[in-house]
DNA sequence: GCGCCCGTCGCGG
DNA sequence: CCGCGACGGGCGC
């Protein structure tokens, strides 16, 4: 089996009837899978929703709503996912809104924003 | 099972 | 810049 393969099989990614990828993750499972990328990105580096959810071929709205309920808000680090375009989004700990505390976060971390997080923040590979 | 929620995205105007 | 619809998964009923 090649690097793809494994790496295909590793995230439970099986082909659906009509040809597309899935992952057969669901329920905790899932959310742990979603958990692991986060940890895998460095203090000062950002990705996005759509990076996560490309990785596990599942929808960036599905991403969203795993880190909403986010138990372990700075242990699993939410706070280093930002929309594809450098715009903040959203951050949310026990229902109440904070994206003031995520901006503090990632800029004591390094990070430059300006405006917008400039895409040499962006982690290249996560895996 | 269905319907609604979501911290998204890409496209069109 | 804004509006809109697609998409996938959780959750409550």
């Amino acid at each position: 089996m090649n690097y793809k393969g494994a790496f295909l099989r590793f995230l439970c990614i099986e082909e659906k009837p009509d040809g597309t990828l899935k992952t057969s993750l669901t329920g905790e499972c899932f959310r742990e899978a979603v958990k692991t990328l986060l940890m895998l990105i460095p203090p000062g580096r950002v990705t996005s929703y759509s990076k996560i959810a490309e990785i596990l071929r599942a929808h960036p709205r599905s991403i969203a709503r795993i880190l909403k309920n986010n138990k372990e808000p700075l242990i699993i680090p939410c706070h280093r996912v930002i929309h594809k375009n450098g715009e903040l989004g959203g951050y949310t700990i026990k229902g109440r809104s904070l994206p003031d505390l995520k901006k503090k976060l990632l800029i004591l971390e390094g990070i430059k924003i300006d405006n917008r997080v400039l895409k040499q923040f962006f982690v290249n590979n996560l895996l």
